[in-house]
DNA sequence: CGGTGTGAAGAGCTTCACAGCA
DNA sequence: TGCTGTGAAGCTCTTCACACCG
């Protein structure tokens, strides 16, 4: 498929086409009209504005199992994500290779971020340990904080920190599981069926709807 | 700390206490003019609201890293969620504990998921095994869907999908880090201060923001 | 007096609709 | 003719500002 109209992308991602058109003219004009977007082109364009063509070394601080997960996961490398280096407090982890790379030892922090000019952390570290980790990451130089800890991390003006909670996206879910239960209660005692979303529900968008007085 | 008002909360939140009061009225007029909310009646009805009071029984399915990750995680439990049962496809994890809980085959699925009434599955599978699986737990009873495998999954009306991209949040970052280079770049030919963001960016709110032409 | 609850104004985002170009 | 790029309209969400109440 050599090219590809706004109407084609729209319908796959969900969205009016004429937003998908006004998002993608904020990158410059790179349709035909008449004829659509050239896909491998557009394509270029979007990773370079993303910064997916660039090389981004990484380090993933706290190897348990979701920092295992996390220098397992595939899709990293193919968004420009390197794995530079693991790192863990407890030395009974230093050496041990996770996802092929060896764990080093905390001690080091300070010199693994300088030799890899690494600008993004992950912290993964059980609660306790986390604002000292990110204390000390930031010290060395790095200015993004991805913190999936439990814990609020309070980082200096320039540093940007986004937090993940794993049990946000589920809570999402009960909440409309709920709504659902509710609405089917409604729906028994009541008439008019129920409006139900239809949307592929994709990750982090925090499309909660609107809670309305019972 | 008896007592609290929608100024204070909102600087706790890093928003605009108008909203706050806004968003607070939805759920009704639980705040007293003069006072402040209640604390602890503001946390009942805002946890009985987003269904924390409930009970809901889950199920991990793929006891990788990440599923372990998943099982062993914290929140779930204070937030009205009870890991039921973790599945995996490979016989030689079965009744092995992870978190406390004997890992089953994925053989018993649809009598987990029946006997133990969940309606809220988590998918923590390779991309290859996710679809399958979904739909075993779709047919199985399964209304809620939260999806770690980078896979989209496709699902009957009425059934809802959440997909977690672990990459997305880190990629994020790596987009602020670009624009921070920019920037800096940018000032040192210009003039002008460039305005940075200052809030605590709380995880999945999907907030970048519009890229404008170079 | 202090702080909520809320109508109204404002800002930002989405969609429409169509001029313009391959 | 077909589809992009975009001004303008429409809509939703946010903030203001103040009446009202404990």
């Amino acid at each position: 498929m050599p090219t590809v109209s706004s109407e084609e992308l729209a319908a796959a991602a969900g969205v009016n086409s004429a937003k998908l058109r006004k998002d993608f003219s904020y990158l410059g004009s790179y349709g035909t009209r008449g004829v659509g977007y050239d896909v491998e082109y557009l394509v270029y364009q979007i990773s370079r504005e993303l910064g997916l063509t660039q090389d981004w070394p990484v380090v993933i601080v706290g190897i348990g199992n979701l920092g295992a997960a996390l220098a397992n996961y595939g899709g990293f490398a193919s968004r420009g994500f390197r794995v530079a280096a693991l790192i863990d407090a407890d030395p009974a982890m230093a050496g041990k290779p996770v996802a092929g790379i060896p764990v080093q030892h905390t001690d080091d922090l300070e010199k693994i971020i300088d030799e890899n000019g690494v600008s993004i952390g992950v912290i993964a570290t059980p609660a306790g340990a986390a604002q000292p980790v990110c204390d000390r990451l930031v010290a060395a130089g790095v200015t993004s904080i991805l913190n999936f800890a439990p814990t609020v991390l309070s980082v200096p003006d320039g540093v940007d920190v986004r937090k993940v909670d794993l049990s946000i996206e589920l809570q999402i879910l009960a909440f409309h599981e709920q709504r659902k239960a509710g609405e089917e209660a409604e729906a028994q005692a009541g008439a008019a069926a129920p409006a139900e979303r239809g949307d592929q529900g994709e990750g982090p968008d925090g499309d909660v709807p609107a809670v309305m007085p019972a």
